[in-house]
DNA sequence: TCGGATATGTTATGATATAACAGTAACAGT
DNA sequence: ACTGTTACTGTTATATCATAACATATCCGA
């Protein structure tokens, strides 16, 4: 089976996250230039954000955040951030969380596969053309038409799933 | 494509909803029997509410509609019965909505597939294993122990996909 | 530089869900 | 039947997630 569909693997303990983040900042920038859109100082700023790790971030935490920065920082705030992310595909909401995580190959209206660790709460993002297609063919079989997918696996990730003790803490470091 | 993976389809405008509602309170009644759960009044009346139709219901919905019933009934009471529903497999909660439908087919730990109509609400359940097994062999690829799985597809049901004026309000009976 | 469109600030509220503890009902073992 | 244990429900309070509505500011093309 092909690996192409993994847009992003659960990380090792190591990886380079700064890079990780900045390649993603990156990205961002240059297809919000591309595509004329703005992508504000507080747009960037959330984005970056949410780019802290690869675990799922909650809103809430992102207010948080940006109210240690930024005078007048209300949910509204963060919302219009992040609904402007997703629109965009910059970032994906885990509905199962109501958490968003960061996409590394954003795209518009791509819905993206999201394996979510239980124990370390990383998420790895796939796409995988098997799966999607499985649903679009069944769902057409039904006579439905399809605008969405979500698709999310619960689950432990490879390196939680080897440990030992799976009962005390444990923190990856991202 | 086999039609044995569907468990329950989109329903015609004038199906026996009652006799729907019947069996579904009949199965778990007897799944509850057989293994021993208790199906209190509460807990029956919730599921009988959840059951009221096709669409996804609400918590506070639900709870609005004890509360002209039944004393004394708060947000506990109806999330904790809709817990033990979740539980045994006789509800599902729609993430993506926040809301809960009946499951035509109860088992235990069955997660379930969704087709959810942004027109009219309603949902059809399906458990399709060529999506599961898609979902569970990529996951497997990538070293991920899946313990359950999320999969809710947006779009159109077959009557409203054929509808010839997507604007006006459309009423299903249920 | 004006005017419309887009973005952000600001206040308020709505919607979803759980914590914590008290009281009651069911049920098993005696 | 009594009693202790467990499971269920009542009750109050609060945590968490998200949007409405309107005011102000900024951007950018004509």
């Amino acid at each position: 089976m092909s690996r192409s569909s993994v847009i992003a693997p659960f990380q090792t303990e190591r990886h380079d996250h700064a890079s990780c983040r900045r390649d993603a900042l990156a990205r961002a920038e240059d297809i919000c230039l591309l595509k004329g859109l703005r992508l504000t100082e507080l747009r960037r700023r959330v984005l970056e954000l949410v780019w802290s790790g690869h675990e799922p971030v909650r809103a809430y935490d992102l207010l948080d955040q940006l109210r240690g920065e930024r005078r007048g920082a209300a949910p509204p705030t963060v919302y219009r951030a992040l609904d402007f992310l997703q629109e965009h595909g910059f970032v994906h909401k885990i509905e199962s969380l109501n958490a968003y995580v960061g996409c590394a190959e954003p795209a518009d209206s791509h819905g993206g596969q999201f394996l979510i660790c239980g124990r370390c709460r990383a998420v790895a993002e796939l796409d995988d053309p098997a799966i999607h297609d499985a649903v679009q063919r069944r769902a057409e079989a039904s006579g439905f038409v399809v605008q969405g997918q979500v698709i999310e696996v619960t689950g432990l990730c490879p390196r939680c799933a080897a440990e030992p003790a799976p009962l005390q803490a444990h923190a990856h470091e991202h």
